[in-house]
DNA sequence: GTTGCGCAGATTTTT
DNA sequence: TCTGCGCAAC
């Protein structure tokens, strides 16, 4: 096999293939390259068994684009090979192991909204206030404790024991556990955590896929948690060849419960580990790469790469001082103007965000501007009302334990069972130790044994058509009918696509729109899958959200800076970068630690541009209800001067800009003065300043000549007319302030 | 069951 | 300012 492709350490990553490797990969360094190499050498040069190799992931837009990597690459057949995420393998492992964990094979996978409905239910009926406790903190709470491994049962080390000492907390969350194995069903946390409990209570089942995979690889390894470090630790501890890549400073999911310490301390639970660093970036130019290298070297917890290119040189990166959120918006949409104008496609193009609210005012000057675009993950596809609806009618069907799914759809539509029946049907199902369903079961069965439930007429006929739909759909799938075909029919039958079609709201139209759009998800799938059942498909639907494109269309990408890893354009916009936005005012009021992962989060999105880079921020900004004036984010002031231009974008002429400034200053004056407006005054005096300075000869960024120094650069301007000053840094890296009028100075 | 009011809260969200 | 919710009233 020919590796001449591969530089030097990326060779290096690709030879080591026996014993602990950790391969560091800058942005940008040819990482998914180098695995796929990797695992091709493997396969072709070792002659290891497809079957013996594991990669996992975190994302499955990771997984996926290994998977077609090396489809296109590789002469063996790829078929046995699992590149997966860990998720989708502990669900598949799982599934195989159902029984010694008591769980049957057809279980269900809750998403983060279920769980926490499920939590509601809990709090409910403990009657604590849901004020007083909010099913979000449980929630992060069990999240918590399965993000560092801990399943019922498990001695608690040190980390836990922390958790535990919330008595009421770490109740709540056995109650939980309880309550999703009655339902046959596990979290995402569970997942992971159900094979540890597996390994661990069943050595022989660990030994087996021990022996089976003979290399591990993991790829994001910085994602990962300590429970999926315990769990690759534990398969890959008969062969050790355990390779880990990742880049400790895109590490931006640790309220996720990504570890760092996954990534620090890999050397000493594998002391005979190599080391291997892969530095030189192929995406951006000189300029990029060296000012994000800049921004990232201020953070302590890392283990230190030093990034470089052999790229161009590049153009400055552009910071750019809008007036307001709206000019911001306005200069993007202009500025995407010229770039189509020069020939640039709008594929090429993305806009960067700190958080979703602020992707409104980009998409109204694109409209205007009439740019398609898209915005990446924004309300999620299967997070919509008609879609779990149906989904809960497939799940019943396939887990009759899942009594959340049912309670969901037992009067969808509205069939006449309202909450008092459905109280004394639940109250009864607790009574008799059965889920809802299987009460509903015997009901239909054996209607006399519950005539002191006294259900009306309606009610009954209403649970025997429910009941039988399931019934008759059950059949369909053990007659292997395709997913498609029970979904039709549940759909019809149900009377869910009737009462929609009688709705002739706009909403009701896009509301079976979403229907025939899930119809022909589970047509895709099926085309995908050489055996496609329902188990499958909504297990595929819980882990895999990503809602297939459109393809090749030309558009631009918005998306949050977190949605942008592992992607890189052409040309990028980060806009919004202000204190309090990013870094976000959460991490500033957290401390250094959080603040650290702001800066790997903006240093994510800076090396995602490969040619230009352009940061927007606006001296205003309309933010809950209120004008604020957050100020340009600290981290532009941690990207050194020689790689950068400031510029100033207003609409309309600078003196209508600086009156619209005095005006709203003296609109404040007017208002109250309550606390708050201490600070707020503060800002509003520097950024008059700021509006000032930008008044003046020689606003801050301009380049200079002076007589006597040379060539430099303006720092910060003060005072106007007669009495500007500027503060200069010249090549040599010199400061100097001077009066204007007294300087010999001239515009470069 | 649906509608409407009042109130709190308002990062990020690979699985 | 906008949204999402819980709860009360039709």
């Amino acid at each position: 096999m020919n590796l001449d492709f591969l530089n030097e350490s990326q060779r290096q990553a690709v030879l080591m293939t026996d014993g602990p490797v950790m391969i560091l990969a800058g942005a940008g360094s040819g990482k998914t390259r180098t695995l796929v190499a990797r695992i091709q050498y493997l396969l072709e040069e070792k002659r290891v068994s497809p079957y013996q190799i594991l990669a996992v992931t975190f994302s499955n837009k990771a997984a996926r684009e290994m998977r077609e990597r090396l489809a296109v690459n590789t002469s063996v057949n790829v078929g046995t090979l699992q590149v997966t995420t860990f998720h989708a393998f502990c669900a598949k492992v799982l599934r195989m192991e159902a029984t010694y964990l008591g769980l049957s094979k057809n279980f269900t996978i809750y998403d983060d909204g279920e769980s926490q409905s499920i939590i509601k239910a809990i709090l409910t009926k403990r009657g604590i206030n849901q004020k007083e406790l909010s099913p979000y903190t449980v929630a992060a709470f069990i999240d918590g404790l399965k993000n560092l491994g801990y399943y019922m049962g498990l001695a608690r080390n040190a980390d836990v024991e922390k958790y535990a000492e919330d008595k009421r907390l770490f109740d709540i969350f056995m109650e939980y556990e309880a309550e999703l194995h009655r339902s046959n069903a596990v979290d995402f946390g569970g997942l992971i955590t159900g094979v540890l409990n597996l390994f661990r209570s069943y050595p022989e089942v660990l030994q087996k896929y021990q022996q089976k995979f003979k290399y591990v690889l993991v790829d994001e390894y910085q994602d990962t948690n300590r429970a999926q470090f315990d769990l690759i630790l534990q398969l890959s501890q008969t062969h050790r060849n355990l390779c880990v890549v990742g880049d400790e400073d895109q590490s931006i999911y640790s309220w996720r419960g990504a570890d760092i310490r996954n990534i620090l301390d890999y050397e000493s639970v594998f002391p005979e580990a190599k080391l291997i660093k892969l530095e030189q970036n192929y995406r951006s130019s000189k300029k990029i790469i060296e000012a994000a290298s800049e921004v990232i070297s201020r953070n302590l917890a890392r283990k230190g790469k030093q990034m470089w290119t052999d790229n161009d040189e590049g153009e400055e990166i552009r910071i750019v001082e809008c007036r307001d959120d709206k000019a911001e918006a306005d200069f993007v949409g202009q500025q995407i103007r010229h770039l189509v104008q020069e020939g640039v496609s709008l594929k090429d193009i993305a806009v960067f965000y700190r958080n979703n609210a602020h992707s409104r005012t980009i998409e109204d000057a694109l409209r205007k501007e009439k740019f398609p675009y898209r915005v990446v993950a924004g309300i999620k596809f299967y997070d919509r009302k008609e879609i779990k609806d149906m989904i809960s009618y497939m799940r019943v069907v396939v887990n009759k334990k899942d009594s959340l799914a049912l309670t969901r759809i037992i009067n969808t539509p509205a069939r006449g069972v309202g909450a008092t029946s459905l109280r004394k049907l639940e109250d009864e199902a607790v009574r008799l130790q059965l889920s809802l369903f299987e009460l509903l079961e015997k009901i239909v069965e054996s209607p006399a044994e519950f005539k002191h439930l006294s259900l009306s007429g309606k009610v009954q006929s209403a649970v025997y058509q429910l009941v039988h739909l399931i019934q008759e759909v059950q059949v369909l799938e053990t007659q292997n009918h395709s997913p498609s075909f029970s979904y039709e029919k549940l759909l019809n039958e149900s009377g869910y696509y009737e009462v929609l079609r009688a709705d002739k709201s706009y909403e009701g139209a896009a509301r079976l729109e979403n229907l025939e759009e899930l119809m022909s998800a589970i047509k895709q799938f099926e085309d995908s899958e050489n055996e496609p059942n329902m188990v499958k498909f909504l297990e595929t639907i819980t882990l895999d959200t990503t809602v297939s494109e459109d393809g090749s269309t030309d558009q631009v990408s918005l998306m949050t800076v977190h949605g942008s890893k592992g992607l890189e354009y052409p040309y990028v916009f980060l806009i919004g970068i202000e204190e309090n936005i990013f870094p976000s005012y959460k991490s500033l009021e957290v401390g250094p630690v959080a603040l650290e992962e702001e800066r790997r989060l903006f240093y994510v999105a800076m090396t995602r541009a490969m040619k230009q880079l352009t940061i927007t921020f606006a001296q205003s900004r309309l933010l809950w209800g209120s004008i604020k004036f957050n100020g340009p984010s600290q981290f532009l002031h941690e990207i050194p001067a020689q790689y950068y231009r400031w510029d100033f974008f207003q609409t309309g002429s600078k003196k209508a800009q600086f009156d619209n400034y005095s005006q709203s200053y003296d609109d404040w004056d007017q208002s109250n003065h309550s606390s708050d407006d201490q600070v707020f005054y503060k800002e509003k005096v520097y950024q008059t300043k700021k509006a000032v300075a930008n008044l003046s000869n020689y606003p801050s960024g301009s380049k200079i000549v002076h007589a006597l120094y040379g060539e430099g650069t303006v720092l910060d301007t003060e005072g106007l007319g007669q009495d500007e000053k500027v503060t200069i840094l010249f090549r040599d890296g010199v400061r100097k302030k001077f009066m204007v009028k007294f300087a010999p100075l001239q515009k470069a």
